[in-house]
RNA sequence: GGCGCGGUGGCAGAGUGGUUAUGCAGCGGACUGCAACUCCGUGUACGCCGGUUCGAUUCCGACCCGCGCCUCCA
């Protein structure tokens, strides 16, 4: 690996770690595949998003001047059927989970994308890309109205998701379709059936395929080559692999220089899925841990690998971070501090395809560090180190709350604030009278409603377990 | 069947051709009235079999096992 300040990152396409060479210097473009807007979104969600903004938080520590798209799917089957399950119009169950989707961003801390361009918002671009493509000889019209994409005719089809079109052809389950030429062809633009939601097109009322959307947008916000394009696993193939046929088809020009694709989430060991019933929405996730938690439990092993959603590994994220805060409790952060080892070791790992996990591991380096200079006595140097420590936690999205608030969050327990510093008043005065059954007492009481005591010289402070 | 990814100590999870992270849990000690927090100490783990090498968990090959995609899915 380089010793120099080179980002390098792993690359789908390439299946290899690349130094990052910007189109621009010091500028990144990015789009990522954002949600389909007919659920609550979901822990797989989750993942994408905080992988990415932690990528995107990276390239701007680094100095990058970063454009981060990330689109938005607000017309599509899943949300037309979804509606009408619903009894609602397709743009108002569309509106709400946009609504409910920022809400889960922010609580995760996922800074909002540069643009967010939604799909229904460029229907002409969109069409105006499916003319191009049957205008080039790479698409054509059905009988029936719909619009597909001549796979064959795109030669490097399946560079992406190392696939051959003769095996996709010959695979049984590629849905045979009489109006399309092969097997593998795909939709751009589908022909509405009677009452569905529609825009008019030189092939007829209909609206866009999946695919097509996010070539449109992308290379409308983006230019026709831009650098970084991400999304989640599963979007690898087809989505990803159709996209640049449409793209590098229509425009004549290279699409993506760097392909990247979070890991997948599982739950208990298995993979979770909306047919195995197994999928937790993000809202009810929150219900059981802080945000912060969730995040910390994401951001602790690295955006490609696969993770496993269970009570337990989201404890044990609870405890660790708890760590981190824990080291900055009491503790003004001093107003300035420049660079230090911790800030260049933390830079080494994450240059390293956003290794999130060693960069975990300085922040906790950071915290013992803290923790014996607090031991020794020396508060001017742990207050540098918890700026240090909050300054590294940003480029992670953590570790941004005040320690107190952090730890007295929750309140489930019934008591307010007032209450618990009465009860921890009324411990000290026992102790002071050398009344500790009594002082215990108290202690034991508050513990069983989940606030944990802290003593130290200081004076007694307090969490919630 | 095709393509791809991975198997690291009780668990989570990085990494490296030789000095064997980090965290959680456990154990011992310090601190404390006792705890909690914190600190110190403590665990020679790298699926299996060959090969290359002075030396492999790390490179190469075979094997076993797990996972993902190939179908709407982040």
């Amino acid at each position: 690996m380089s010793t120099d300040n080179a980002i390098q990152l792993y690359s789908t396409l390439s299946q290899k770690k690349e130094a990052l060479r910007t189109i621009e210097p010091g500028k990144v473009r990015m789009y990522v595949c954002g949600m389909t807007v007919y659920d609550y979104c979901h822990l797989g969600h989750a993942r994408v998003l905080v992988a990415f903004d932690v990528i995107t938080r990276y390239l701007r520590h680094r100095g990058y001047d970063v454009t981060y798209v990330r689109n938005i799917t607000d017309i599509d089957d899943k949300i037309l059927r979804r509606a009408d399950e619903n009894g609602e119009a397709f743009d108002a169950l569309t509106d709400r989970m946009i609504d409910a989707m920022h809400e889960d961003e922010r609580a995760l801390g996922v800074l909002a994308p540069d643009d967010e361009p939604r799909a229904t918002a460029y229907i002409g671009q969109i069409l105006e890309m499916i003319q191009t493509l049957i205008d080039k000889g790479y698409a054509y019209a059905a009988d029936n109205g719909d619009v597909y994409y001549a796979v064959q005719k795109f030669e490097t089809y399946g560079k992406l998701s190392k696939k051959k079109l003769e095996d996709l052809i010959a695979g049984a389950r590629v849905d045979v379709s009489e109006v399309k030429r092969s097997p593998a062809d795909f939709a751009l633009w589908k022909a509405a059936k009677s009452g569905e939601v529609s825009w008019s097109s030189p092939w007829g009322e209909g609206r866009p395929g999946w695919h097509i959307e996010c070539s449109a947008m992308s290379t409308c916000c983006l230019g026709n080559t831009f650098d970084i394009h991400g999304g989640g696993p599963d979007l690898m193939f087809p989505h990803h692999e159709n996209e640049i046929a449409q793209s590098e088809a229509a425009t004549g020009k290279h699409f993506v220089n760097y392909w990247m694709h979070a890991g997948a989430v599982r739950v208990n060991k298995e993979k979770m899925s909306k047919s195995l019933g197994n999928f937790f929405t993000i809202r009810e996730i929150l219900d059981k841990y802080p945000a912060e938690v969730v995040r910390y439990f994401l951001v602790s092993s690295h955006y490609r690998s696969q993770v496993d959603y269970s009570e337990d590994n989201l404890a044990e994220a609870s405890n660790t971070l708890a760590r981190l805060y824990q080291s900055l409790r009491g503790v003004v952060p001093a107003e300035t501090v420049g660079e230090t080892e911790f800030d260049r070791r933390f830079a080494e790992v994450m240059s390293d395809d956003f290794n999130t996990a060693g960069a975990n591991t300085v922040l906790h380096a950071v915290a013992s560090e803290i923790n014996r200079l607090r031991r020794d006595g020396d508060d001017a140097e742990a207050a540098s180190l918890a700026t240090v420590l909050i300054r590294l936690g940003g480029v992670l999205g953590l570790l941004q709350q005040d320690p107190e608030v952090y730890f007295q969050a929750g309140g489930k327990d019934g008591l307010s604030p007032e209450e618990i510093e009465q009860q921890i008043e009324a411990r000290a005065q026992a102790r002071r009278d050398r009344d500790f059954a009594g002082a215990d007492r108290i202690r034991d009481e508050l513990a069983e409603k989940g606030v944990i005591l802290d003593d130290s010289r200081e004076g007694t402070t307090w969490r919630r377990a």
